[in-house]
DNA sequence: GTCTATAAAGTGATAGAC
DNA sequence: GTCTATCACTTTATAGAC
C-alpha cells in the first residue's frame, strides 16, 4: 500500500541520493538539475517543485553529519580522532564528499565544511595543552582533510592502499600531534 | 620606446596575471572570460584572440612550476621536502592555487595537479625503504596538499599561524614519514 | 501529482568595423 | 591591432497542460 505521501517521500529520497552522487562527482556548477532528475528517474520541474531551488537541493544533499563529541584524556582523544579518520577512509561518505568537492567553487559549501571542521577542531584544541594547541589541532584537521581529499577525490598515488595500512602510517602522526 | 610586439607581450602578461588571480579565487567555471578581460583592462574578444579559448588560457595560467629534484640521503630528502613545504606556506603560489582550486571541478586541472604531485611522489618513494614506501610518500603528499589547501584556500582555523610555527609542528611529521 | 514548453539571463566564441 | 556586436547554446526557474 503506497499512499501519495509515501510515494512522494520515496521520490524525494531518490532525488537526494542522486544529487549527493552527482554533486560529489562533478561539483556544484557542473551538476545540472536535469542530470539529477534523470538519474533519479524523475524530471527537472519536479525537482524544483520539491526543493525550491538548486541551492536548497544542494544544502540538503551536502549537509555533513556531525561526528560524535571528542573528549577525554589525550590518549582517548587520539583514539577517537583516529577512529573517525579510519571510518572516513574506509567508506565513501557521500554527503561529505559532495560538500568537499563543491567547497572550492561554491562559497556556501565552503562555509558548511569550515563549520563542521571548526566545531571538531575547537573541541580538540580546548583539551590539548601547550601554547601551540590551536595550530596543532589545525594541522590535525589539515592532515585529515588532505587524506580524505587525496584518497576519495584526487585519487592520489599511494593512497589507494588498504585503510589499515594508511592508518598504520597516519595514526602515530595524530597521536604525536595530540600529545605535542 | 614600445614596439607593437612589446605592447602585446605586456597585455598578454596582464591577462595571465588577472587569470591566475581570478581562477585561484573563483575556480574555473565561475571565472568568466569577461571578468579576466575587465581585470586586465582589456576586453573579452582580445583575450580569446590571444589565447584561443578559455581552456587554453587556463592551461597557461595554471601551469604548476615544477619543484626541484628530490634526492639524497633520507635526512636530505626530509630537508628538501620541508623546505618546499615551508615555501608553499609562506608565499601564495598563484598558479598552483588556481590549479588546486580548479581541480575539484575541472578534470583537466585535476590531471595537472596529479601529474605534478605524482612526479615528486615517485622520486620520494623510490628512495624510501620499507614495503610501505609508496603509501608513506602518499601520506606525505596528502599532508602537503592538506596544509596548503587548508591555509590558502579553505582558511581553516589555526592554520593562519606563522609559517615557522606550522613547520615546527609539521616538519617532524615529515621526517618521521621519510625515515619510516 | 507529474511532466512539457518556454521565459529570462548569461556563457564562450566569432565576424567584422574601425 | 583593438574592440563592438552578435550568434548559438545552456542554464535555472516558472507557467500551465494533462
Amino acid at each position: 500500500m503506497t499512499t501519495r505521501a509515501e510515494q512522494r517521500r520515496r521520490t524525494e529520497e531518490r532525488i537526494l541520493r542522486a544529487a549527493r552522487e552527482l554533486f560529489g562527482e562533478y561539483g556544484f556548477d557542473r551538476t545540472t538539475v536535469r542530470m539529477v532528475a534523470t538519474r533519479a528517474s524523475s524530471d527537472a520541474g519536479l525537482v524544483m517543485r520539491y526543493f525550491g531551488s538548486k541551492e536548497q537541493l544542494f544544502a540538503q544533499a551536502a549537509a555533513i553529519p556531525a561526528d560524535g563529541a571528542i573528549e577525554g584524556s589525550p590518549a582517548e582523544i587520539a583514539e577517537q580522532l583516529t577512529a573517525a579518520l579510519s571510518a572516513k577512509l574506509a567508506e565513501e561518505p557521500a554527503a561529505a564528499l559532495a560538500a568537499l568537492r563543491a567547497m572550492f567553487s561554491h562559497p556556501e559549501a565552503a562555509d558548511e565544511v569550515r563549520k563542521a571542521m571548526t566545531a571538531q577542531q575547537r573541541q580538540v584544541a580546548d583539551q590539548l595543552s601547550g601554547d601551540d594547541a590551536l595550530a596543532r589541532s589545525g594541522v590535525i584537521g589539515a592532515l585529515t582533510l588532505g587524506l580524505v581529499v587525496s584518497r576519495h577525490l584526487v585519487k592520489l598515488d599511494g593512497l589507494d592502499a588498504a585503510p589499515e595500512e594508511l592508518m598504520a602510517i597516519a595514526g602515530p602522526l595524530i597521536e604525536e600531534l595530540v600529545t605535542g
